[in-house]
DNA sequence: TCAGAATATGAGCGGTTGCTAATTTACTGC
DNA sequence: GCAGTAAATTAGCAACCGCTCATATTCTGA
């Protein structure tokens, strides 16, 4: 009668792809900021501290794996949280992993 | 009047860090074994399905980050989930990504 | 249609990760 | 001490990551 937290390998695999995509001190930053609510791709670089290009190659990251969605606005790409799970994963990272 | 869900850049590299320490399908399953209490290092093997070498790693990985305790039996060497964050943090990881 | 702004993409690279295979260390019982 | 078991370590290598720099794409406003 083992209780293994979890069982089966797929949800494990799952689980596990999905901490890949945000432990990433860039990733997970980005969705800090979002947590706000969008921000256009510059304003993410402005919040965040690196290069555009840079940026731009974990936004893609994150967008292909579902955790974010986008939204087109003129010129500009407005970017939010599009995994209501995320959102809830990253607070409890926060309960459990920071100070205050 | 931002709220981000994690305001210190330590913290984010702080949680970052510890999600990238078991975001990976073996170490994840192992932490998983270990939810039930200690095992061996040949039981872990026999319960995780590599080789006594891939194991070992992956356990001086986790036990290097504090993740895994260890204690002495013998000529065996038993783990057990040494931070309590740590089970918390699995705990969610199936809560919010596995179907039950 | 053209300059310019915003974003995405691609090449290239140094560093890291994850595995296997072989060996070594540590401990046991006889 | 010696044979045997359990665990850790090492080397080596293929694959992947994360960054920078340069370029391409997409859209805008005049």
């Amino acid at each position: 009668m083992t209780n293994k937290l979890i069982d089966k390998d797929e949800d494990i695999l799952q689980a596990s792809l999905a901490m890949k995509a945000i432990a990433h001190p860039l990733r997970l930053k980005v969705l800090c900021v979002l947590s706000d609510g969008e921000l256009s791709v510059q304003e993410i670089v402005d919040n965040v501290g690196t290069s555009q290009s840079n940026i731009s190659q974990h936004l893609a990251i994150l967008r292909d794996k579902g955790v974010l969605a986008t939204r087109k606005d003129a010129n500009r790409v407005f970017y939010r949280i599009g995994d209501p799970r995320t959102v809830k994963l990253v607070g409890m990272m926060r309960d459990v992993f920071c100070s205050i």
